[in-house]
DNA sequence: AATGAATGAGATTTCATTCAT
DNA sequence: CATGAATGAAATCTCATTCAT
């Protein structure tokens, strides 16, 4: 009945990309629908279709999204800067708090974005390999400059990917809180030493 | 349509159980349909109803049916066998054989069980509390053999769970197959001595 | 599994016409199922149909059974025996009797019988057609003894029949006891002399 | 397919209630289909539900409209108004009246919504709770004017309901029309006198 | 640009009936 | 005869998308 003021295309776009996103993180893509979002988004059905051709469109977008958001956490490693394992450890704790920030945006990223179809698939395989990339640059560079021992620097940078996510994911399947510090902790000192006590 | 002869009820039942774990490895639980299952399993599409009251069931079936079949791989760490490094080398590669043997299972549980519904994430959440008690204990053990060294054991074995989880779930994510003994590797590297060259 | 014990024809029949009745009964032709009929009778699913050609068809039966249960209720008026409304009022309490003896049978006869298919609504119709002819000869064997008033003696019957079947009704409904006695009464004093106060 | 044009939202509702009420009066709610609405109605069959949640929701929409139909028939007896009998009989006319000219409504009064489930039941229930009240509440007032003979004067209307109901029954039943005026007078006379002849 | 009524393919599930054992 | 596994037509209901207003 009541028309929505006149918004800006962007605005009006925000609007909806927001309500989505809000609305994937509580429900899920699949049982997400079409409804839920003009629902949350207090738009009209038709209007949803005059910004994005698809809910899978919608999808992709809100994905890109939070990729960047989580992308963007970690620094560059300086040689030339504070000694390394502090910005390494720094870096952890930056990652676990954007991930922790944003409880929404990871239950996306970690549970619905997987599988969805093969499409959503080869979005979220280039969002890990850019993720990859970067960690198995660092090896490698710290492999040049001996501070990294020998390897196969790919496989190692697949496992510490893990050491990050796992703690992440496991907090979201109980829904508790991240402990952000406790957990930054320890995987740094995962990552750093391993599990074995000093020689 | 010719009629399939009738088969004991184990049988039959065995039939459509391993045609769902194909179809919901290949499609993913919400995009797979019963009527994907009933033309996997070539049997009428009343016939899975006689052996499975829903959809949901017998997904929840295949769930448990996983967790069981990974959550038995490992073997417990003993102290008076071979040295330690070997055994926790030698789990490692179970672990990650299991997982590669059945790359269907691998999806199912890594991505298709997340996020389905409360009960499901319920299930779930109690395997891996199971798997995080296993590798807690483990640690607990190690520390106080003077082993391990300090720290959160249960950040700790979240930690490591995510090492062997990712790899495998990069590999489901590209659709290639594990390289099973790289990784093994290198997540044994990792676990035993971090990423640190040697000192 | 265990087989039931061989069983003559006629006996087995009639354990699943006794089963039907009482799904019938509970349940409502519509919902009834065949499973739960012969789940109430103890037989397999294909001994049903060894006995019955359809599910229409044993409800037939059923009905059949009830017409001949309620309809041998009364007892002809005799003109030479004890002195008419007592035989009126004797034949009200058998018929009200009948239907209160068998709750189940009323239930079937007056919710589940009407509007199931064209075929059950000739069975139906039969059975009135009996019911309103025995009444309409009483009325017209009255009329020529002077008893009755004059009129259309069909549509006399018709509203005495509702006489007679609505507090039967009207208990089912709220699934009370039908409370014979007052019932019987009060049916006889209206068809007697309505509902006037003696002039 | 040629896509209905957007009507408003009441007049598209009454119209799928209209369809609804004469499928359900042809087929019976058990046996009548939503296609059947749908096809009846000539919109989609996604329309229905945007308008109906569910078959059951849209029978107890058309069963409420058909009480009201019939509950609104009679009229109140005045004490001051023309002789009693001839307002009683008019109110007989008009409800007979009012039945016959719906003859659909009269099958899913009487035949369809008996039995369905609890819940229809007790609209029902109330629908005749609020019948028999009125006829009572009229036996009563005649019995303190002294014009009605003493006696249960619930039994009674629970009888005087049956005269009426009966008829329409019969008449539905052999998908005959019902002879209004016939069957009035016949059960007026019922209900004034009796079937006894003059004394 | 915004609206929301209309659409229909397709999903899950039921259950009367058949028939090999 | 008795059994119960197998069948598939058909039912209800969902929801992404279209399009007249």
């Amino acid at each position: 009945m009541s028309r929505n003021l006149p918004l800006s295309r962007d605005e009006r776009r925000q609007q909806i990309l927001d309500a989505a996103r809000r609305v994937f993180a509580r429900r899920g893509y699949h049982v997400a629908s079409i409804d839920d979002v003009v629902k949350e988004a207090e738009v009209a059905r038709g209007t949803f279709y005059n910004y994005f051709p698809s809910k899978r469109a919608v999808f992709a977008v809100v994905l890109e999204a939070l990729f960047e958001a989580v992308a963007s956490a970690p620094e560059p490693i300086r040689v030339d800067g504070d000694d390394i394992p502090s910005q390494v450890r720094a870096n952890l704790v930056r990652m676990y708090r954007a991930l922790a920030e944003h409880q929404d945006l990871t239950r996306i990223l970690l549970a619905e974005a997987v599988g969805l179809d093969s499409e959503a698939d080869e979005d979220l395989g280039r969002f890990y390999e850019r993720a990859l990339e970067r960690v198995e640059r660092a090896l490698l560079a710290g492999q040049s400059l001996g501070l990294v021992r020998a390897g196969d620097a790919r496989a190692m940078a697949s496992c510490l990917l893990g050491v990050i996510k796992e703690p992440v994911f496991q907090a979201m399947l109980r829904r508790e809180p991240l402990p952000v510090e406790a957990v930054a902790e320890e995987a740094f000192a995962l990552v750093w030493t391993g599990v074995l006590a000093a020689r």
